[in-house]
DNA sequence: CAGTGTAAAACGAACGCTCGTTCTTGACAC
DNA sequence: GTGTCAAGAACGAGCGTTCGTTTTACACTG
């Protein structure tokens, strides 16, 4: 099909994407051949690679995009008017991970793209940039949780933030790979925290 | 050599062992073939598969081995005498993860562990474990300091100490992915928590 | 102690295979 | 015609692993 719309373009972009998406949660971003990847898109091997110049470069969309709908969610709850206490954020965050957690999730993708930045400086930096746009919701959050007094006046807001946030790569792995606990579970351990003895 | 003495054998695993995590922690577990480590390790093809009959079964000995440490400290201040407070204990877990996180350090490494763990059943069950074991050391932590009063006596330890052990993941991945906070700032966003307005 | 046999240990060339990528060919819309 | 796009056979590089050969340490013999 020559002289094709633009729309065209972008689907045809879009579906190798989701079929590397599919392949790579099956089977990891190593073990997932060329092949795999283009019989998943119902491609051919010409096609896949008029749209992505590498298998490397269909691997960094996918670190792109990995955690979208995660950075979404956040900044929506952390601008939300009126701003929701810290706890019931936190909830509807746990919530969201639960999701990517479970059967046909990002979570154990976006794991496996951690490690690839461990070696490859660009996806670092891809990933660099959205866990800072992450931990900058959280930062909205503790500040506003101050403003309203949930947090005392003098807490360190950045400090508050990286503890808030760190939350939720702890929740995510110990879902992933011990199966507990529950969001309930872990929502009464923070609040147990924030009220000691 | 031949009929050589058992520390040989064992010296022998062990040279393989560091080459390997040398490697991997260079290339990463796909991109270091075994060339490089036989290389690394200044042996030859032969030697390298009298000692491991595959390169898969070299990454799960490094499976085995990668968070050694940090659950060998987990146990002790876990069950040391007197209890130190949950803060000071915290303190110094999140000093050997910056070690690990820093240069030559292991969790680079842990991270890609994981996102095998996400892929293989095997390598999976030794992640299962020592998360399991970990966490185990944070409910002793937990359930001590409730006894002590330093948490509330109706506190649901189990929640508690899923909590506590989510704050290393979540510190050490951005130590590594943001290079902040320092330990210090991390404290002061745990105690800020802990003593809300 | 010298000589010899033996089996463990190490060696490394070679193999079979699979990979990511390229490139020639042809079909179709305009 | 002409330009765009898709197809898939073909390619060369590089992989993990095997295996026949060589080296070495030691026991045993006289």
């Amino acid at each position: 099909m020559p002289r094709v719309s633009e729309d065209h373009l972008i689907a045809r972009r879009e579906q190798i994407l989701v079929a590397a998406r599919t392949c790579f949660l099956r089977n990891g971003l190593h073990n997932t051949t060329m092949q795999d990847l283009i019989a998943e898109a119902g491609l051919s091997v010409g096609a896949v690679y008029r749209y992505f110049k590498s298998k490397n470069e269909i691997i960094n969309a996918i670190a792109e995009s990995v955690a979208g709908g995660i950075t979404a969610l956040l900044q929506e709850v952390s601008t939300r008017e009126p701003a929701p206490p810290l706890v019931e954020a936190l909830s509807e965050v746990f919530d969201a991970i639960n999701v990517q957690v479970g059967e046909n999730g990002n979570f154990p993708l976006a794991v496996q793209v951690w490690g690839e930045a461990t070696l490859d400086p660009a996806i670092r930096e891809i990933v660099r940039h959205r866990y800072q746009g992450m931990r900058e919701a959280y930062v909205t959050l503790a500040r506003r949780a101050v403003e309203r007094g949930e947090l005392a006046p003098d807490t360190d807001v950045e400090a508050a933030a990286s503890v808030l946030f760190g939350l939720i790569p702890g929740f995510a792995l110990q879902r992933l790979f011990l199966g507990h606990p529950d969001k309930d579970t872990y929502l009464r351990g923070v609040r147990a925290l924030l009220n000691p003895g």
